[in-house]
DNA sequence: TTGGAATGTCAACAAGACTGACGTAAAATG
DNA sequence: CATTTTACGTCAGTCTTGTTGACATTCCAA
C-alpha cells in the first residue's frame, strides 16, 4: 500500500518527465525570445539591449549595480549595451543626488516606445500560452519556475513584484 | 454577472501576470542552465555542444540535417561543435548504409558519461523544482511551456515523446 | 586623510551565432 | 546517361555577448 502509493504519487518524477520537461525548456525559450528578436533585429540590438531595457522599465531609477545583479553579467558587458542605448537616446542617466557616484537609469520616451513594443510582442506570445493552458495550468507553471531559479535570483524575482 | 465572471476568470492574463511570467522565464532559464554550464566549463565546452550531447543521446544514430532542425542552428555552427566532439571521441560518426551521403551519429561511451553527468545535475534540479511544486504544478508547467513554443518546434518536441 | 565603493574605460579574447561561397559525393530525376 | 538536387563539410569573415585584467575617477565614510 505505502509503495504503492509512493510510486504511484511519484509518477512525475520519472526521468521520461523530467527529460520532457528539459526540452520543454528549451523550446520554449526559443519560442519566448523569437518576437522580440526579430524586432531587435530591425533596430540592429540584441538580447542584451532588451533585457536592460525591460528591467530599467521595471525598476525606474536603478542603478547600475542593481541592474548588474538582476541581468548577472560583467559591469563590462552591461557597460558596452548601456552605452549604446545612452548615445542612441533610448535610455537617460541621473546622477544621484544623494550618492553622486550613482548613474539613476531611466528610459526616455523613444526608450519607452521599443521597450513597449518588446514586451507587446513577448506579452502576446505569453498570452496566448496562458489562455491556451488555463489559469490552474499558470498557476503550476509559475511554481515550477519558481523552484527551478537559484535562490538568490529567487528573491530578486520576488522583489520586483512588490517593488 | 458575465462581466464579473469574465473578469474574474481572466485574472490571471493580467500585464502583472504576463510580467512575471517573462521574468520568471528569464530567471528560471539561468537556473536550468547553471549546473550543467559548470560541469562544461571544467572540459572546456559551452552550452551548444551540451545541446548536441543531449540530442544525439535522445536520438542515437540520427543525421546531421535532422539534428540542425531541432537545435535551429546554421550547419556552420553545428559543424564546428560537432568536430571538436567526434576529434575528442564523444561522437562517432557512421556513413548511412542506405543513403551514403548521411551521417548518423553516435554517442561513445565517453560521450554517453558525460552526457549523463551533465543530465543527472539538470535533472537534479528539475526534480527537486518538480517535487516542491507537485503534480499538478508540473502538469500546468509542461501545458504552458508547450503552448509558448512555434508550432514546429512544438511538432519536434512531440516527436522526440514517442520515438 | 585615506580606504573602499561605484562607476567608467581600454584592451584582448572566446564562444557561438550568422552569411556567403565553394567543393564533393551520392542520390534522384528527367 | 546527363543533370539536378541533396547532404554534408569547410573556409573566410562578421557580429553579439560574454569573459579577465588593468587602470582612472569620483566621492562617501570612518
Amino acid at each position: 500500500m505505502q509503495n504503492d502509493r509512493s510510486r504511484e504519487s511519484l509518477l512525475f518524477l520519472t526521468d521520461e518527465q523530467l527529460r520532457q520537461g528539459i526540452e520543454g525548456m528549451f523550446f520554449a525559450y526559443r519560442g519566448f525570445t523569437a518576437d522580440p528578436d526579430r524586432i531587435l533585429d530591425k533596430y540592429n540590438y540584441g538580447r542584451a539591449h532588451h533585457r536592460a531595457l525591460h528591467f530599467i522599465n521595471r525598476v525606474p531609477g536603478t542603478n547600475v549595480n542593481n541592474l548588474l545583479s538582476i541581468l548577472g553579467v560583467t559591469k563590462q558587458s552591461l557597460n558596452r549595451v548601456l552605452r549604446t542605448l545612452i548615445e542612441n537616446e533610448l535610455v537617460s542617466l541621473k546622477i544621484g543626488t544623494k550618492d553622486r557616484r550613482e548613474r539613476h537609469l531611466y528610459l526616455t520616451e523613444s526608450g519607452k516606445s521599443l521597450e513597449k513594443q518588446l514586451s507587446t510582442a513577448q506579452s502576446h506570445r505569453m498570452r496566448e500560452a496562458y489562455r491556451q493552458a488555463g489559469p490552474d495550468a499558470v498557476a503550476g507553471f509559475k511554481q515550477v519556475l519558481e523552484a527551478m531559479m537559484d535562490p538568490k535570483l529567487q528573491v530578486t524575482y520576488k522583489k520586483l513584484r512588490v517593488s
